[in-house]
DNA sequence: ATGAAAGCGCTAACAG
DNA sequence: CTGTTAGCGCTTTCAT
């Protein structure tokens, strides 16, 4: 079982010291060309690649972007496409990390993962949809869509506010009265948001919310499961359904088609986020569309900004959310 | 500037040493229950969370997974979710890199990714559609789509042959006789194999294939921009288009429609893999699904495998492929 | 039961 | 121009 090769192969090979080997690879002054084209020569031959682990221990700077993730979902996925466009050509890498293995409760998975990549592994990081940012201030840091509102770190996220407004707008001049809704988790930011949208959009139509009607999904589809059912075997069951995502969305129109009940005729649907999945769905999903990898984008900008430097500008970037009617959504049934 | 905190800081704030607190950390034996308690407590204060990579260079094992890719893009960040899925309960954690970052040239990628974090901080990798496939034997390897058929190397593939047989049939039975082919890359042994299924389909039927309407896209979207404006602005130009992968695909129907051409009605695309984004375009793509989701979580298995010892089973998982028949294929104009 | 010390692969002073 | 030396944070013998 051949070992990976090291630095130590290569000096000795080449006949000369590991820190020689070091300043080649490196480009640091001070190597007589010969010596430098035979190290070159002797790195190529062995395969040599330097260990990132190894090196990033010793230096500051390793030039790799870290986006720390629960889990790799459409959303987060969505994420890392917008934010693999952004370090083209900037000379990063791009590293992510899903880190709920060992320590199976969910919470504060973001220290746990950021603590362990950070002052060595990354140079900074992007932290998706974490439950509870700390503000550290040893590692640049930005956050998409946290748990509490922009605070001391840098943030990006999407008028959840007005995205809700807009879907129960939808459904109101649809003519539904009777709207269910069906929340994510409690302890995130952009769940609190869509529910007060929600219903301060039903106020402003002057329509009263049934607490019955407000339910909790947790932004999961299988979690959704559930209080979908639930929500549509009540005895007087709305018409319509606003979920505050997508996959929650998908799950309300699997319960509708459990409970014999048709989507748009019956039931109408609308979500949140709009993920591929949601278009994919049949029928196509009416959702609030976020941008997403937009999202990613402007994510890894802020974090290369605050990389070079300027770490005391504390910015918070928030993208528009738009409607996009598709086959969910319709008058309610006569 | 608080700098993160380390073991030193812990056995000095707890009065004990660095290695009392490591075995604390990791449950060793030899430490007694009053001191394990106050080390614990310490750790809990200061917030701290030992660094993977100080961790990983002292020793084997670190239980992370490494997913290597040459970016995330719609394949790969599905193999992302199947993995992310496949890892649930198993105690790895998941860590995907795209490193082609500083080295420019994309050729090798995986080779360098691999050396840079492998012996180290990974316990093994999947690596998703690596173009030069090494065999090396110091750190478990799955290859996912790789460029050469099975080697030494366990993959996990899709039927590539016979997916293009059916996409491929499905124009001909609808009377298609002029057919257009937009590669892949020629690296990459699925793309071969997508248009030998092609080419076996067409003599099958008695069809011959006109050179001039074979074309390379090279898999990427912008890749894809030129060819397929050059196969549609032929004087006598194909009826309908097999493209390689969805991407491509897509990029074909945005030069119709640049062209002035509808799909389907003066055009038939059809494409490879069914990326989410195939089913959004607008008409959705009629396209060959090969289970990609499903290859991460086969990937994923036969690593663990690997990494729990029999390291001399190679392996080698094939998935089927199905024609899912959606909006962008028609009979060929009168 | 605890700690001192070596060393993982690498970089960065500093000498020579 | 090149090599020696000292760590980066951690785990692991091996003494005590």
């Amino acid at each position: 079982m051949r070992s990976r090769v090291t630095i130590n192969d290569v000096a000795r090979s080449a006949g000369v010291s590991v820190a020689t080997v070091s300043k080649v690879i490196n480009g640091r002054y001070g190597v007589a060309a010969a010596t430098s084209e035979r190290v070159q020569e002797v790195i190529e031959r062995l395969g040599y690649e330097s260990s990132l682990v190894a090196r990033s221990l010793r230096s500051q700077r390793t030039n790799v972007l870290g986006i720390l993730v629960a889990e790799f979902e459409p959303f987060s996925t969505e994420i890392l496409k917008g934010a693999s466009r952004a370090v083209e050509g900037t000379g990063f890498d791009l590293l992510a990390y899903s880190g709920s293995g060992h320590s199976g409760g969910s919470v504060g998975w973001e220290r746990r993962s950021l603590s362990r990549l950070s002052g060595t592994l990354i140079d900074g990081a992007v932290l998706v949809t974490p439950t509870v940012v700390e503000v550290r201030d040893d590692v640049p840091v930005v956050a998409i869509d946290p748990h509490r509102g922009p605070t001391g770190i840098a943030t990006v996220d999407a008028d959840n506010d007005a995205g809700a407004v807009l879907a129960t707008e939808h459904l109101i001049s649809l003519g539904h009265r009777r709207i269910g809704f069906l929340g994510g988790r409690a302890d995130l930011e952009s769940s609190r948001l869509r529910e007060e949208g929600f219903r301060s959009a039903m106020a402003a139509a002057g329509l009263s919310v049934d607490p019955e009607l407000v339910r909790v999904g947790g932004y999961k589809r299988e979690g959704a499961d559930r209080p979908a059912h639930e929500l549509l075997s009540l005895p007087d069951r709305p018409t319509a359904v606003f979920a505050a995502n997508d996959l929650m969305a998908l799950a309300t129109i699997d319960a509708a088609e459990d409970l014999g009940l048709r989507v748009p005729e019956d039931l109408s649907v609308v979500g949140f986020d709009d993920v591929p999945e949601a278009v994919a769905a049949n029928p196509p999903l009416t959702t609030v569309a976020q941008p997403i990898q937009q999202m990613g984008v402007e994510a890894i900008g802020l974090l290369v900004d605050l990389i070079a430097g300027r770490d005391d500008v504390t910015e918070h970037i928030r993208l528009r959310t738009r409607l996009v009617e598709r086959g969910t959504t319709a008058p309610p049934p006569a």
